[in-house]
DNA sequence: CCTATGATGATCT
DNA sequence: GATCATCATAGGT
């Protein structure tokens, strides 16, 4: 469904504004990654947003660390963090800057580069759990920490870019707690969606661990 | 469809 | 040492 959409890269603009406006705007956009193979494109349908240090859920929430500092930096950039010793996550980080906000890439839809993403993700038994879910949707695009702080504003050469694509009607759009999100940053609704897309992730409260022995 | 659980290691306190 | 913006798998409904 990639074929025939507007194809114009966002500029550095649309990320310079404050993560609540960004994160519903990049639903239907479409994220190029290029890799030596060929360009792996996805047509995202699921974000989150997260709002700094003001944010209980946010990385940032107890300032800056060293995992967390490209979160500080100039919107547009890719924040990619390693989780639970074996996946990495995609955000992109929003203005103003210094906020150290950004959007979390939960899901979408592969089109150009299915088959490189299926090699990828030998174990997903169909395409739509492709990139259903962030690590899943890093794992397709061969996404990890060397691209942590890459500018995802297109130009030549560019690892990253994000093109214009089609955003849904503004009644498609839904909302909701952010998934794995538990404490003081559970209550704020800043996950977003495409009403009814398959390849959306299934939601899941925060769930505390049993300590093993 | 659903819920439960182990994997696995960087990061932060 | 505890936590973690998760996933794959197994097994029940």
């Amino acid at each position: 469904m990639i074929d025939g959409e507007d194809r114009t890269p966002l500029t550095r603009d649309f990320f310079d504004r404050p993560v609540l406006e960004v994160a519903p705007d990049l639903l239907g956009r479409i994220l190029v990654r290029s890799t030596p193979d060929g360009p792996i494109e996805v047509r995202l349908t699921e974000v989150e947003a997260y709002a700094g240090e003001i944010d209980p859920g946010s990385h940032a929430f107890r300032g800056r660390t060293r995992r967390n500092g490209v979160m500080y930096g100039p919107p547009g950039h890719a924040y990619v963090y390693f989780t639970y010793g074996m996946w990495h996550c995609l955000n992109l980080v929003c203005g103003p800057e210094g906020m150290a906000s950004g959007v979390l890439l939960r899901a979408g839809d592969i089109g150009t580069g299915a088959d490189l993403a299926r090699k990828r993700r030998f174990s997903a038994r169909n395409d739509r759990e492709l990139a259903k879910g962030p690590a899943r949707l890093a794992t397709a695009l061969d996404i990890d920490r060397a691209l942590d702080g890459t500018d995802a504003i297109a130009r030549p050469g560019a690892h990253l870019s994000v093109l214009h694509g089609t955003p849904p009607p503004r009644d498609q759009v839904r909302s909701g707690p952010r998934t794995g999100v538990g404490g003081d940053g559970a209550v704020h609704p800043w996950r977003f969606w495409i009403d009814g897309d398959p390849t959306v992730s299934p939601y899941r409260a925060h769930a505390p661990r049993r300590r093993s022995t």
